[in-house]
RNA sequence: GGGCGAGUGGCUUAGCUUGGAUAGAGCACCGGAUUCCUAAUCCGGCGGCCGCGGGUUCGAAUCCCGCCUCGCCCGCCA
């Protein structure tokens, strides 16, 4: 039992809760060490402070790394630390166990403070202090030639939520989406509906029987619209070079900043629409869009290319044609160079990626871009050119792997791929069919409502589960699980710990307030002490997942708490137990409900109040 | 062929950056829990030479080397 002030050592503005305990163990650590001969940082120290197995306290320094160098053997350096270390602020034991130094805090004062910090800092607790640099993100920035397929989707998700991440770290952030308007992708979809569907030639015709209008009939998306089109165009431009001149000639025309661009951007105006409009259902959304041909009008691509002209590092082909030598950056032999003129001059697509890029960096101090995996060595490619027009700096990329289908590789023109508003629209639907079943009480609306964040919960989540490395198979049964690990699951504590709280006369409100050590229980059950250690942790993690982008730890960590809750919720009585216990457990449920939303928020996920 | 990425129970997967004390989950399967705050939950069981071989180390899923398998990329496309 502690008899004494408690809370010492736990600083208000403290953004961990674990940082001052951390940070005094290490220093006592360091001092004991020092006093050995040990001529290490206190930095060292605190790195290789680690989580000890259950049971073995809460802080853990293995000593054999050190004990050679002292002339001891691990045993006995970690019994002398122990010996030699005074009592920690925040710690009831300092203890050794074959080579470890096992430190134990004292758990209810950190468990209060814990609670403190969550009440205090509401819907920031998760967060960092301010700091710099401003940070830009580019993701997703998919082509606007059809409706969004899940696998593009995974760009957005992983984008959107690394971005949510760097704010809570504190990073003022920016999110981009580049928009690709040039090109022949984009130029065959302006060329078939720049005519009127009845002027089109008989092969696309009969592909699309049913179109008949340059505009999207209403309750009609016009990514879906105007996408369909794509796939009989490209087909009946390859089959006719009188079509692929046209095709050509308007691709080439903006490509060099003529002709009118509100004219040629009607139609990839309107796809773009649609696609942000799916990707909201999911909360994504961006800050600023850059479109590629605006950097052709602005001039920065003609800056780009006067400076790789007089570049050393320049390489002229022998028809013309303008690249580097990319083989320092990780080129292969095979094709060395990465070109960013035609041999007419006629710039490329790593030429304007760079001088997106130098705008990139006039805007920000830092630049990460999300990318697939098969941009691997275009990222390489873009660095070999940014060296060559002295440009030190570069941009970080998060790269992911591909959502394929059980059959193989997504292709929109093999028509085998999954299109994103399908898969939200059938994740809404099965959510119905639960809600209908298990809350008739509520009304239609509210069940719409409710089941609509459910379900493209459930999908976001699905995206979000594993590292972004690893390649994700899509199937429809695991993608729409309510199940296990999923964002229902998560979604379900939530709102089981609302309901308690809403019984408990809590409502929104402020929420209950933490006991004082003299007020709360003096034993606490496992699973109340389980659930705190588990919502302390949420800081700690948002400083990490922003240095490396492993948002995914996010999503793990999420289940965590949402289990941690449930086996709280399923073993232990809240509303109808002893004041003192009823007191405490209230504010834990209240600080769960806190994280699991702070949680719930950084992942862009949906918090609800019932479900 | 070269480069890059991934290989962990039947399936999916965390842990690998910074080596540490019984490798942690979900699905599936088997068994159990609902007069009680939302059972989309919980409890128990089953199931793992951490791809293979070598090395470094007091200690390797984690680091190094080699091999195998799968994926991606290797256009004056974007």
């Amino acid at each position: 039992m502690v008899d004494e002030a408690p809370d010492r050592g736990f600083p208000e503005d403290e953004a961990d809760p674990w940082s001052p305990a951390r940070r005094q163990l290490a220093e006592a650590v360091h001092r004991a060490l020092q006093q050995e001969g040990f001529p290490g940082t206190l930095a060292e120290v605190e790195r290789n402070l680690g989580e000890p197995p259950q049971g073995k306290g809460d802080l853990a320094l293995p000593a054999f790394r050190w004990a050679k160098a002292l002339h001891t053997n691990p045993p006995a350096l970690a019994e002398r630390l122990a010996g030699a270390i005074p009592r920690v602020p925040g710690f009831a034991r300092i203890s050794h166990e074959g080579g470890f130094l096992n430190a134990e805090l004292e758990a209810l004062p950190f468990f209060l403070s814990t609670l403190r910090m969550i009440t205090r800092r509401g819907e920031r607790y998760g967060s960092w202090p301010a700091t710099g640099p401003t940070v830009l993100l580019e993701h997703t920035s998919a082509n606007p030639t059809g409706a969004l397929h899940v696998g593009r989707s995974r760009n957005g998700v992983l984008g959107d939520t690394y971005a949510r991440v760097l704010k809570a770290r504190g990073f003022p952030v920016t999110t981009e989406f580049y928009v690709d308007d040039l090109g022949r992708q984009a130029a065959t979809l302006v060329w078939i509906w720049s005519m009127p569907p009845s002027q089109w030639p008989a092969e696309i015709r009969q592909a699309l029987p049913s179109v008949t209008s340059t505009e999207p009939p209403p309750g009609t998306k016009p990514d879906h619209y105007y996408g369909q089109a794509y796939v009989p165009a490209f087909a009946y431009m390859r089959a006719h070079p009188e079509a692929e001149a046209e095709v050509n000639a308007l691709a080439n025309q903006v490509e060099q900043g003529a002709g009118d661009l509100s004219t040629y951007r009607r139609v990839p105006k309107a796809i773009l629409e649609g696609i942000l409009a799916s990707l909201a259902r999911m909360n994504i959304r961006f800050d600023r869009f850059v479109w590629e041909s605006e950097l052709v009008v602005d001039g920065s691509v003609h800056r780009v290319l006067e400076r790789l002209t007089s570049s050393q590092k320049a390489h002229r082909a022998e028809d013309g044609a303008l690249g580097v030598d990319g083989r320092p950056f990780g080129l292969p032999e095979e094709s060395p160079f990465v070109y960013a003129t035609r041999a007419d001059g006629t710039h490329l697509y790593p030429a304007r990626d760079v001088a997106y890029h130098e705008g990139k960096f006039e805007r920000a101090g830092r630049v990460i871009n999300v990318l697939g995996q098969d941009h691997r060595l275009h990222v390489q490619g873009l660095f070999a050119l940014l060296d060559a027009v002295g440009e030190q700096r570069r941009p970080e990329t998060l790269f992911y792997g591909y959502v394929n289908l059980p059959e193989g590789k997504m292709t929109t023109r093999g028509g085998r791929v999954v299109l994103l508003d399908h898969v939200l629209d059938e994740g809404r639907r099965l959510a119905l069919v639960e809600l209908e079943a298990r809350r008739p009480e509520l009304s239609s609306a509210e069940r719409e409502e409710i089941a609509e964040k459910i379900g493209h919960s459930a999908v976001r989540y699905h995206l979000l589960r594993v590292q972004p490395d690893k390649p994700i198979v899509f199937r429809w049964e695991e993608a729409l699980s309510f199940e296990g690990k999923s964002a229902p699951f998560l979604q379900y504590a939530h709102a089981r710990a609302s309901s308690l709280l809403r019984k408990g006369g809590e409502g929104n409100g402020p929420g209950p307030t933490v006991p004082s050590l003299a007020e709360a229980p003096p034993s606490w059950d496992p699973r109340e002490s389980a659930l705190v250690r588990s919502l302390s942790r949420l800081p700690g993690l948002v400083d990490r997942v922003a240095q490396d982008g492993s948002v995914h730890l996010l999503a793990v960590y999420g289940h965590d708490v949402a289990e941690r809750f449930n086996e709280f919720y399923q073993s232990l009585r809240v509303l109808d137990a002893e004041p003192p216990v009823r007191h405490l457990r209230l504010a834990l449920v209240h600080c769960a409900r806190q994280v699991l939303a702070n949680t719930l928020d950084l992942l862009g996920l949906e918090p609800l109040e019932r479900m």
